[in-house]
DNA sequence: TTCGCTGCAAAGGATTTGCATTCTA
DNA sequence: TAGAATGCAAATCCTTTGCAGCGAA
């Protein structure tokens, strides 16, 4: 099984990789590069790897405090289709996203029960069983999504656990 | 790993026990007994498995026109916490609920890309690895969500392809 | 000078809530 | 009879859309 993933801040040189990504991804749709674009880009890349709407939107806010929330909405749609960001959701009612890395790796989620803290990880045999799985049923697997809750046993390293202190 | 489940028509001793099981949590939640009660339950158990608020609505709506969708809200979370049915997000913005089999076995999702069916499976394999990855990352799992989204090989038994037919 | 893009506000869809009324225990 | 449950409508929450004006190419 692959260890934890440690998120590093992103790097200057990274970031302008994505906005290369994004810009090329513009050029070829016959879209406009835009200061809001821009911006928008900037404030995800400086957020945590999995981020909402809302937080979004306040930091945008406060390079531009002009940005709309539609403005948002249609432009994580079009990072979306850009393979910059994922759409993920999981709780109701609310929609996650998340940085898709420039080495686009596919992964699963382990969520916190005690802080929310999203763990990612990859584990091949998982990934072979499911598809053994969904042929034995007669199909063929494109995606999948696995989402795994859990209480952390060591409290003390708990964000939850460190908000209580 | 297990075969898919036939889910075959609920019979009305089954039912029985659902509307037992349901009674008992009112009585020892000190709640009350109502005919809308008796009425979604009796609705629920005619659907099929899974099914979204919309369909129970509408379908309870035939039994009995005066019943509201704020009622129909209301009895889903009460019979969320009765452990009789589970709130399940498969997509954004739309919740669907599942009957919980009496005999209370944990299970998995594949979702047809083509028509949306559901079907259910259970993996032991999977369930240990998951186990295993959570221990190894420092947590103890509590529980998941696994749903595969699949294209059918077998288009003639699709219900999308019959609709299509 | 085009259109794509934006902000704003209004519209939508799903779910919740407030309240007067009805009804169970 | 108390207070739980209901139906209705209004209110929320999140997201999308329509539109007139703005701005990138």
């Amino acid at each position: 099984m692959q260890k934890k993933k440690v998120l590093e801040p992103r790097e200057a040189k990274e970031r302008l990789r994505f906005h290369e990504k994004f810009e090329a991804y513009l050029k070829q749709s016959k879209l406009r590069q835009t200061k809001q674009r821009q911006v928008i880009l900037d404030i995800i890349l400086s957020l945590s790897k999995h981020f909402d709407v809302e937080t979004l939107l306040s930091e945008s806010k406060k390079v531009d405090k002009s940005i709309g929330v539609a403005t948002i909405y249609r432009n994580l749609q079009l990072l979306d289709e850009a393979k910059i960001i994922a759409t993920r959701h999981f709780e109701i009612g609310k929609n996650y996203f998340e940085i898709i890395d420039l080495e686009e790796k596919h992964h699963d989620h382990l969520i916190c029960n005690d802080c929310g803290e999203i763990i990612e990880f990859f584990n091949k045999e998982i990934e072979d069983l499911q598809e053994k799985i969904v042929k034995g049923l007669g199909f063929k697997l494109t995606h999948h999504k696995m989402d795994l809750f859990a209480d952390c046993l060591k409290k003390r390293s708990c964000k939850f656990f460190k908000n209580k202190l």
